[in-house]
DNA sequence: GGTCGGATCAGGGTGATCCCCGGTTGTCGG
DNA sequence: CCGACAACCGGGGATCACCCTGATCCGACC
């Protein structure tokens, strides 16, 4: 089954590049291409292709408006965003807006044939220095599951806890507990001393960062 | 250059499988392997291997907890899970943990050797089937990049927002701006007018929502 | 029966938060 | 020049957050 590639790069010489060495493999049809973001989300949109070759860096927008564009109306197609470069802020930015992946354009002709193959397949592609930034980032979103501190808490505490780092005032965490404004102070007061912290912020700022909302 | 591999996994016959279809492979060396989670933490912090391969599932806290207590000590250890599994909580549970890939058993043994070499070399590898859901669940950390709503928002305001979403009282807030409390709070009630928001904790709230701390 | 912890509530106090009113300065464009 | 706006500062007051002491009730445990 072949698949067929649309490509998005703002430079004409790259493009037909790339257009050539996929012209050879018989897996790939490419079924058309774009130099800005406007004919790019308008023509992909056209041609619903399996897989969009897009550069990172281009005038109107970059791959990051291609990709929110289309996977609005589009999110089946998928994306292995393209680039010069290997900027970390630039890898996060486009796996968030949603692309399957992500290489330089150091890349070979072979291998950059591969992750489109990959990729069209559902695997997810990185040059090898980039990978590390994706999975460390993802990473960094939880930094320890496990809480030895959270046994030191009641459960009556727990739940107090819960309430107050969504934001809710005591008044609505009494309400909401059916209790009184003192006993849900008394609690509050356990767990910021159990806790060592100080004040609601913080306790608010510990509870999302171990994901406890 | 030759890789160093550890093996982790409970099921003795599977791994003499993959120590025999290693052994015929000049780019790996099988530095040692383990059938528990205690002594492959400590056969991994004595052997110092470049890349543990190891199961998820295992009595003693599975993959996870050897992850964990290596990765204390020695940082630069790569992980490759593997794993009956392909339930997407595993595989965000493994990454998150810090493994740089997951495959499933499935997986012939060429392919097997192949990723545990592109994880060696710092690629990103994963089954098909799995690297949507890591990529999915990434992007979902993300809902809405593009904020309408900060446009509102004069510069001085923005930098008060950010400062009171750090969890810092006025009178801090203050302090490190170089202005009094009442500007502060002059310029907090502006951002709760225009940002609908009527507390500082839904502001907090608000404003780690969109990830502006 | 006594003791202990968990959960509930109250009074009283200090500081923080939030809103209302007012004001000054400076900049920018009509 | 004048209006609009951003940034700055103040008084006063209502409410909220946090702490302290002290209290009652209940169930578990020795």
């Amino acid at each position: 089954m072949t698949v067929r590639v649309f490509l998005v790069d703002d430079h004409e010489l790259f493009l037909s590049g790339v257009r050539g060495e996929l012209a050879d493999r018989d897996r790939f049809d490419v079924a058309g291409w774009a130099t800005d973001v406007d004919d790019a989300v308008a023509a992909i949109r056209r041609l619903v292709p399996d897989i969009v070759l897009v550069d990172v860096h281009m005038p109107g927008g970059g791959g990051l408006s291609v990709i929110r564009n289309v996977t609005e109306t589009h999110p089946d197609i998928r994306f292995l965003a393209l680039s010069v470069s290997d900027a970390p802020e630039d890898v996060i930015a486009m796996i968030r807006a949603g692309a399957r992946g992500y290489v330089t354009k150091t890349i070979a002709g072979d291998e950059l044939a591969d992750a489109l193959a990959r990729t069209a397949d559902g695997d997810a592609v990185f040059s090898p220095r980039l990978a590390g930034f994706v999975l460390d980032a993802f990473a960094g979103t939880l930094p320890q599951p496990d809480d030895p501190e959270l046994d030191q808490l009641t459960p009556r505490e727990r739940e107090v806890l819960r309430q107050i780092a969504r934001g809710h005032t005591y008044k609505q965490v009494a309400r909401r507990l059916s209790i009184s404004v003192k006993t849900v102070e008394t609690h509050v007061s356990a767990v910021l001393r159990k806790l060592q912290l100080s004040s609601r912020h913080e306790l608010a700022r510990w509870a999302t960062d171990r994901r406890i909302v």
